[in-house]
DNA sequence: CCTACCTATCAAGTTTTCTTGATAGGTTTA
DNA sequence: TAAACCTATCAAGAAAACTTGATAGGTAGG
């Protein structure tokens, strides 16, 4: 998948996900490795309910994936997701022309 | 301004602004040139008071500036605060370490 | 001055997102 | 199979974000 095919709404549910301080702490605790929901719960001191609401938009937004064990469910990052919405700002920094602006026409 | 130092409220406000349709029609535009609001206006037909509303959103999080001449307001984007969420998304990338769980200790 | 113009802000209403407590499905253990 | 456990989902209420129309501030032109 390139950036150029980037749905909209691949972007808005991506940065979504990313615009809320707890999905930002659960990312942050993955990034040291998997965890089931009930661990997260004891991390963060959420309720299970919640975590699993913000645990399905990350996972709809494609940033992390489940895998089922026994009665557990894991969670990890999905860090191909990361990179895509990274080369999405990346190619602002890369491919932006800083013209002033063309007069306005009004009056 | 490094990474590390980005404050949660940064990172916040700054993938908010970008979950949008119409906020990320702007920064599409922005790409290209500055443009004062009635152009912007135009190009999307959207109302004056709806876009200004956007606009804030997106100046709040540092993702464009302004620059006022008469009686325009030219916007333009701020590419430094682009390159700083994507340093974020690239520390994923980079600092990640995909471990599988450690055994749930729960009964 | 006085008017026209561009833009920001406000208040009120609407929509979306989030929270909370309860419930149900599926898995393991006894 | 019965009970305990982990998790997802649901409904209802709360909070946040957005939309809309109106208004006000500041600038330029007559």
């Amino acid at each position: 998948m390139t950036v150029s095919s980037l749905e909209p709404t691949t972007l808005k549910a991506g940065f979504h996900a990313l615009s809320d301080t707890l999905r930002l702490q659960i990312l942050e605790l993955l990034r040291s490795q998997e965890y089931c929901v009930c661990d997260l719960c004891n991390l963060l001191e959420v309720s299970q309910s919640k975590l699993s609401f913000h645990l399905k938009t990350l996972k709809d937004a494609n940033l992390i994936q489940s895998r089922q064990e026994g009665r557990w469910m894991y969670y990890s990052l999905n860090l191909a997701q990361f990179a895509l919405l990274e080369q999405y700002l990346a190619d602002y920094r890369r491919f932006t022309t800083l013209r002033p602006a063309t007069p306005c026409e009004n009056p």
